[in-house]
DNA sequence: ATAGGGTTAG
């Protein structure tokens, strides 16, 4: 009896040290000759090292190995289960976990947890609700704490809020896992109040919970908010890991402020945390200094990482194509192919991008047409808008409509959306007219689809289509997205305005200034582009509409505020109009500045009458 | 044992 023991114990100590499906099964043997593939310890312990070795078909080895035993415990019955639920297929799970009710064996909490977990993973809602009545049907389960958590991610997982929040409140017993799953469910739907809610009620706040509210703040597009509970969390003297960094810096990513990114960066690099030693947090940072208009910097972490994986290399590719430097995209694509590390379909978003910014129409259907045989990345619906982009900006509006012919999925809004932008860049009203019409099918409330339609046909003067377009955004009652745009000033303070700002402290300051500017550039051969303006009105008033653009006044502003030596960064948070662009060219000439705008999709690099988007955007 | 996780754009 007692060298019974002893063996075992030694076995499952050399099972803790197997790493592959081989070695395993060497163990598996050593057990059979010495007599243990009956004992239920020493074949758990087994079928949980197995589960764990993943991309290792497991077929039906599983039930093989729990087939030895006579009499199967609940723990082997759990890790049998176990092993199907976590790797499939589930309804062979749930097959086990009713023969094993109906012999009447007692299922364990991890029982249940095995199981809610998979469903969790797998959506599966319907199974779900099944086992949640098994576990009131079975005694003590539905008060048990560590179930009843599993159950609230299993409803969260599976999108059911109300069920999730249904377990919570009949909970007799709950603790910050509870509440932490309850707050991560509505932060996913985006109920950012009654997360917050809920997090001001939690009675011990962890680093876990605070990280959720980063984190929800930051994926619900409230970056400020994100940040000032980070900030609160560290005021408690709430540790954090590269969790919590991860929420936060993706908040300073969309802030887009050189402040905050230094910010970060330097609580990151003091933290333990740093980009050098950490994939997520060096990622996540690469993202962050390419959205705050520092590509240079991004580049910098990138190149001082020690590990890079697909998200690193990835965000910055597309860091890159957003700055319109498409062939260091492109380069940077190449370079990855050499290491070990595999492109996604996020990589071929990027790299796809960058051909069409950098009219590498050639270079990008090969990629495309080799991107799933050599690489084993499917093309999906968001790679075929990144051909219809590729194609329609460099005009070729046929070839467009015949790819999303021939695609073998339904068109979504962002194709339609790139053959509309491209018939704007070509003047092609006829197309923009069919583009158009699925687009208001697909996304019948973006204001911007009616917009450019409408600018489309201003362009070619088409004034009677004009007031028709505007008629249908009135009965839509659709309102216009004001346009706004910011600088940060030297002292990092941020200045925001507004189209025909007059509340700003220095307008007429600005306004003097920018006069100037637009005199000066007159004398160069500036003319206002006055088919900017999609309204049917008289030159004039559209001269004056034009001046008071928020970008054209945050360049004053920048222009006066900034010194001599030093870029303006300006952002916007719509897209760039014809006119303003025109302008920025103009002015990087004239003053010898470097002028970075960032617009809602990418960074304007003017530099000496030039810019890095080559006029396509 | 259970809760928080980064890259996609017209």
């Amino acid at each position: 009896m007692v060298v019974q023991r002893v063996l075992e114990s030694e076995v499952v100590r050399i099972l803790d040290g197997c790493t592959n499906l081989n070695h395993a099964k060497q163990v598996h043997a050593h057990i059979y000759r010495n007599n243990l593939h009956q004992c239920s310890y020493v074949i758990t312990k087994l079928l949980r090292v197995i589960t764990t070795l993943r991309h290792v078909p497991l077929h039906s080895y599983p039930r093989l190995l729990f087939a030895q035993v006579h009499t199967p415990n609940p723990f082997l019955w759990t890790a049998l289960i176990r092993a199907y639920a976590l790797r499939g297929p589930l309804s062979q799970a749930l097959r086990l976990f009713c023969s094993m009710r109906k012999r009447g064996i007692t299922p364990v909490s991890f029982t249940f947890s095995a199981l809610f977990s998979a469903c969790g993973a797998a959506s599966d809602a319907t199974l779900g609700v099944q086992l949640h009545a098994q576990t009131l049907l079975v005694g003590g389960f539905a008060s048990d704490l560590f179930v009843n958590n599993t159950m609230i991610d299993m409803y969260m997982k599976c999108g059911l809020l109300r069920c999730a929040r249904r377990v919570f409140d009949e909970m007799t017993e709950r603790d910050v896992v509870s509440w932490t799953g309850l707050i991560v469910a509505y932060a996913r739907r985006g109920e950012m109040k009654a997360a917050q809610d809920l997090f001001d009620g939690l009675p011990v706040k962890d680093m876990v919970a605070w990280t959720a509210m980063v984190t929800g703040y930051a994926q619900n597009a409230m970056p400020k908010n994100a940040v000032e509970v980070f900030q609160r969390l560290l005021d408690e003297g709430v540790e954090i890991d590269e969790v919590t960094l991860v929420g936060v810096i993706s908040a300073c990513a969309q802030l887009g402020a050189s402040k905050y990114a230094k910010w970060i960066r330097d609580i990151a690099e003091s933290s333990g945390f740093g980009a050098g030693s950490n994939v997520l947090v060096g990622s996540a940072l690469i993202d962050m200094y390419s959205k705050c208009g520092n590509v240079e910097e991004a580049y910098n972490v990138f190149k001082g990482m020690r590990e890079r994986n697909v998200f690193s290399y990835s965000s910055m590719i597309v860091g890159f194509a957003i700055h319109g430097r498409a062939h260091a995209a492109i380069k940077l694509f190449y370079d990855m192919l050499e290491t070990e590390v595999k492109p996604n379909h996020v990589t071929f978003v990027g790299v796809l991008t960058a051909c069409s910014h950098a009219g590498l129409v050639n270079q990008g259907q090969q990629l495309f047409a080799t991107m799933e045989k050599c690489y084993g990345v499917a093309p999906t619906a968001e790679l075929y808008a990144c051909m219809a982009d590729l194609l329609g900006r460099a005009g070729y509006l046929e070839k467009v409509l015949r790819l999303v012919e021939t695609m073998p999925m339904k068109p979504v809004g962002a194709v339609w959306g790139a053959l509309l932008g491209a018939s704007h860049i070509h003047g092609n009203p006829e197309v923009a007219e069919i583009a158009s019409k699925r687009l208001f099918e697909l996304e019948p409330d973006n204001i911007g689809n009616y917009l450019l339609l409408s600018n489309t046909y201003a362009s070619a003067g088409r004034w009677d289509d004009v007031s028709r377009v505007r008629k249908l955004i009135r009965e839509k009652n659709l309102k216009k997205n004001p346009g706004w745009s910011w600088v940060e000033a030297k002292n990092g303070m941020i200045h925001k305005f507004v189209a025909g700002d007059v509340k700003h402290p220095q307008i007429n300051e600005i306004k003097k200034e920018l006069n100037e500017l637009l005199e000066r550039l007159k004398g160069i051969g500036y003319q206002p582009n006055l088919s900017s303006v999609p309204y049917d009105i008289n030159d004039k008033e559209k001269r004056l509409l034009l001046m008071a653009h928020s970008e054209k006044l945050a360049l004053a502003f920048g222009l006066l505020s900034t010194d001599a030596g030093s870029a303006v960064k300006i952002m916007k948070n719509l897209r760039i109009c014809e006119d303003c662009h025109i302008v920025m060219c103009g002015a990087s000439k004239l003053t010898g500045r470097k002028i970075v705008v960032r617009d809602n999709t990418r960074f304007h690099h003017f530099l000496n009458g030039a810019c890095s988007c080559r006029n396509f955007w």
